[in-house]
DNA sequence: CTGAAAGCGCTTACAG
DNA sequence: CTGAAAGCGCTTACAG
């Protein structure tokens, strides 16, 4: 490899000073065309790459985003990393992603490299139990955040997520208005604010339609389809033998319906089930999942242009934008049939 | 938000120089253990965040390490992800992460990015019609590049994949066994080395048991659940009437399954299908998905180490490092049943 | 074991 | 419209 050409190299072999070679490369209207057009064929001809290191330090701006959530192969995350990345491409920055797995220290690893790359931003669903002096140390150093998909308790910062409560009601409500009575719910946790949410919303539609709580109804696990194919067999075990099942999201759904059909039984006829999020899978499974939109690509694309309005000057106020759910109907669900 | 705090910051209100701070947060052994305790403190003390940009500017290493793949919402890149990722978490690099979705503009922008940024190397997944022009900018510019997955005709770089030509006749050979003569190829395309090498792979083990191959029983198309779903159409109205489909991945396999199972048949009786990659969610399928293991995570593993390695300056010799798949038969494949 | 000084490759006032 | 000079925050010979 040949030496390496940067700016004063341009400036060199064409008599002129590197402030108007940079001034030139980046269409200042104070060089003057010509000048600038000698100066770009000869950068391009020199085989010129631009040194952001060097550009950042000088400016402070790295033109660099961090995004971390739970898990990239969770296609829930991935369908809002698709929008983030579709909006931060258009405005030109680069976007560094990384998994938290819900472990706090590779979370607050991530966000301290971020701080040493000087990042000009960060996307953040946070880790179950982030502590709060954790966002505090990216805010303390000038580090614009916005959350999604997930709360911290006692943080104030721009947050983008789907109305959990009244999604989850929504297909509880579909599921008695079809006759259920013993409906179980399935997967998930109870430590993150979303999970309580979902958990009081499944509570409120039973509480209002007249039907018991029953806790042991409530089956948490992990929220993959793992997840709802182990619980399978907890599920149809179950003393109160449930005739429909909340699942607390499409994974968890369709995996439950595997574990279903390899009993012997038919979702969709013999037990209900609904999905949340509505994934592109969900349309597919079979039978078709009946799910609650859940908004990703809205929730990305509005995060990310939060993000990137709050860089260019603007200050939206802070606080939470709740994107509201919408119910799916297709065949996972059916009139209540009693189990034999 | 107070004072940046920097080296300087921590030298000055210690009374030493820069220089030893320097060494001593480095943990260098010409520094004193009490000059350098007191440093550290200090330094955890007065919030010290250290300048990536700075140091690598000045020492020409960044850390940072380029991943580039179709899409990574995609589980068979997610698998070889998830493996990098854990590689490269180890020994404190970051990673950059981007899709190309096979667009030659999109991973020229990615290429140029890591250029501009100064990253010490690329794992890529190359792009459909790569020109080997854009793999020659990055190397004349010193950028060390390993390959996942896919290769680039005229190139010589260390490369980690599967044996697909071995991988396709182990599934092939399996179906001829169960008696299937009438075996459809469906999903993916012939564009890439991949896909060649697979079609190869169909075509050898049919010609191998006698068996004419006949070009309509094979149906290209997405490498996606929808594709091999959408294809199910088109492949139960084939004229020949295959009894067994060799998919080109799991989720076409399981796109197909679904499609079969809305036309009343049954897979794994009424009809066979294999699946490619072994991805966690085809043994939860239903039918459990009968299909080649193809080795993710070694190649992640394996093609990050590789990296690693050579950026640590050892020198492996160039080349193709072929994964060897395996079997793994499930409930998705059974004897062949005349179709009515 | 520690310090003074140069330099990585840009951009930005400032002067003309 | 263009140039000379300083400086972003580190690390690295070099000297002592």
């Amino acid at each position: 490899m040949a030496q390496k050409v940067k700016l004063s190299t341009i400036a060199e072999t064409l008599g002129v000073s590197t402030a108007t070679v940079s001034l030139a490369l980046r269409d200042s209207p104070l060089v003057a065309a010509t000048t600038r057009d000698r100066i770009k064929d000869q950068a391009r001809a020199l085989g010129y790459i631009y040194n952001r290191r060097a550009a950042s330090l000088r400016t402070s701006r790295s033109g660099i985003i961090g995004v971390v959530v739970h898990d990239i192969m969770n296609p829930f995350y991935g369908e809002i990393l698709k929008a983030i990345e579709s909006e931060l491409d258009r405005s030109q920055h680069t976007f560094i992603l990384s998994n938290h797995y819900d472990s706090v220290e590779k979370q607050r690893n991530f966000l301290e490299t971020m701080l040493q790359l000087g990042g000009d931003g960060i996307i953040i669903s946070p880790a179950i139990g982030t502590p709060p002096e954790d966002i505090g140390l990216a805010e303390d150093n000038g580090m614009p955040l916005v959350l999604v998909a997930r709360q911290i308790e006692g943080i104030i910062l721009p947050a983008y997520r789907g109305d959990d409560s009244y999604g989850i009601s929504l297909a509880t409500n579909h599921l008695i208005s079809l006759g259920h009575k013993v409906i179980a719910m399935i997967g998930g946790t109870d430590q993150t604010s979303t999970g309580r949410d979902r958990y009081q919303g499944y509570v409120n539609a039973l509480q209002k339609a007249g039907i018991a709580v029953d806790p042991e109804l409530r089956i948490p696990g992990p929220r993959t389809r793992e997840g709802g194919f182990e619980a399978a067999v907890h599920f149809l075990s179950l003393p109160q033998q449930p005739t429909a099942a909340v699942c607390w999201n499409d994974l968890v759904a369709i995996g439950l319906m595997n574990g279903i059909l390899r009993a012997g039984l038919v979702p969709g006829v013999d037990i209900s089930v609904t999905g949340y999020d509505d994934l592109e899978e969900a349309a597919i499974a079979t039978p078709a999942l009946t799910t609650v939109w859940n908004g990703q690509s809205e929730v990305g694309r509005m995060a990310a242009r939060a993000l990137l309005d709050r860089l260019a000057g603007s200050h939206e106020p802070d606080g939470l934008h709740l994107i509201k759910p919408e119910m799916r109907i297709r065949q996972s669900t059916g009139p209540m049939k009693p189990r034999k």
